[in-house]
DNA sequence: ACACGAATTAAACATATGTTTTAAACTGCT
DNA sequence: AGCAGTTTAAAACATATGTTTAATTCGTGT
């Protein structure tokens, strides 16, 4: 038979990536075997290492490539030098939320960064200094301009991670959240909805930290509500 | 039938369930090894198949009295009749963020949870169930009672979520934060500030829901149940 | 057409892991 | 002590999995 399969003329190597990150995205590096990769594309076993040397190689390769297509696709989303701080602190959380609770299954970034969190392999540091990092540091610098602080403070630190807390928390409790909530189906409308909801939230949570609040030392003065 | 006893601290039985709640709790469930437990507690392989028939099983019962004893203490902590809606959702906030950073390495019942999470096991359902739904509920009622708005309020629900979420946080991203955030020390004066900033972060978010700002159309009207 | 290296395949290998088997050791009771 | 039931131990088993090997096929330039 010619070269003109069915199958696209993928060379093996692609298809393999592209599989792998498949398998891993659901199972994690440890869980997914690479007999279920070569399976499902249709490959043979020993083609992996041909093509990558080992296993963990294929996991990096992999890891690799959902790094560079992952994160830079959301960032690029708020570059709008005419928005203000909280227009753009607005897009960015509706990009997070929209690509973490797409309808459906997940995007395989977002679930391979999931197992990488739960059962760190040697590839971690990067995909925290890859992947994580630059979402941080851009919440950081939208928070700590509406703040009208500096990036290291403890407030906009904290706040950082309550936002992100709070966006991430729909891609680990996945499963929770559709057992305690059956009613809730992810559509469009939804989405918009529970990003609405974040940065609403958020905003207010920031608002407490505001320059009017601000204290000049230590400890805060002004309105000081929810005071015990 | 005679054998009436009373089970010595040191059991095979109970050293096995103690060994493997620690290495599930490092581990997860599809990467423990029943070697690796029989090692660590000091008891043959084949143990674990005479005591508990097979490794799900021992895993099950580990998940159950992890469950047991886990959510309970958190919830009998925020019991008190006398307190506000606002006090007890800080001491819930406050018991939460103290299990979950706990200085050095995190409760077992907490990685636990965790691992079921990335790598839900035929388990999950009860795990949910047990552990966490009796959290979101309480959540959900104080969040309620603050709001004036029924517990199956979607304004209960996002907002129960992002209090969730924002705790969580630190039990997912452990790695990551002390990544990214070098000098972040988890002394009980850093855990006191987190617990604080969060519940602080939380009300001033659940605030933009309160009562006077309640749209005519939007929030549902209807009996006001829960209202304490 | 041919040769040579790259790519692919089938099979085997080595090891890890959950489980079972069979015998020995232990326990409580008469 | 002797016995019956329970518990532990060592070894074997069956299977899964990452990896390697050796042979075969494919592609390409001469």
């Amino acid at each position: 038979m010619t070269a003109a399969n069915p199958l696209p003329a993928d060379d093996t190597r692609t298809r393999l990536l592209d599989t792998a990150g498949d398998v891993f995205a659901e199972s994690g590096y440890q869980a997914a075997t690479v007999r279920e990769i070569c399976t499902r594309a249709g490959v043979n076993v020993a083609l992996v290492n041909y093509h990558f040397g080992d296993k963990l190689e294929l996991y990096t390769e992999v890891l690799r490539r959902s790094l560079v297509a992952g994160n830079s696709t959301i960032l690029e989303r708020v570059r709008d030098e005419q928005a203000t701080p909280e227009e753009l602190l607005r897009g960015l959380i509706g990009a997070m939320v929209g690509r973490i609770c797409g309808m459906g299954n997940q995007t395989p970034h977002v679930r391979l960064m999931v197992h990488e969190l739960a059962q760190p392999t040697p590839a971690m540091p990067r995909v925290i200094d890859e992947a994580m990092r630059p979402v941080y540091d851009r919440f950081r610098q939208l928070i700590g301009a509406i703040m009208n602080r500096p990036v290291d403070d403890d407030a906009v630190r904290l706040s950082t991670s309550s936002i992100i807390g709070q966006i991430v928390h729909y891609a680990h409790a996945r499963h929770v959240i559709t057992r305690l909530w059956p009613d809730l189906e992810m559509t469009p409308e939804r989405i918009a909805q529970i990003a609405a909801h974040i940065a609403n939230f958020s905003l207010a949570g920031i608002g407490q930290y505001a320059e009017s609040n601000r204290p000049a030392a230590r400890g805060r003065r002004g309105p000081r509500r929810n005071v015990k």
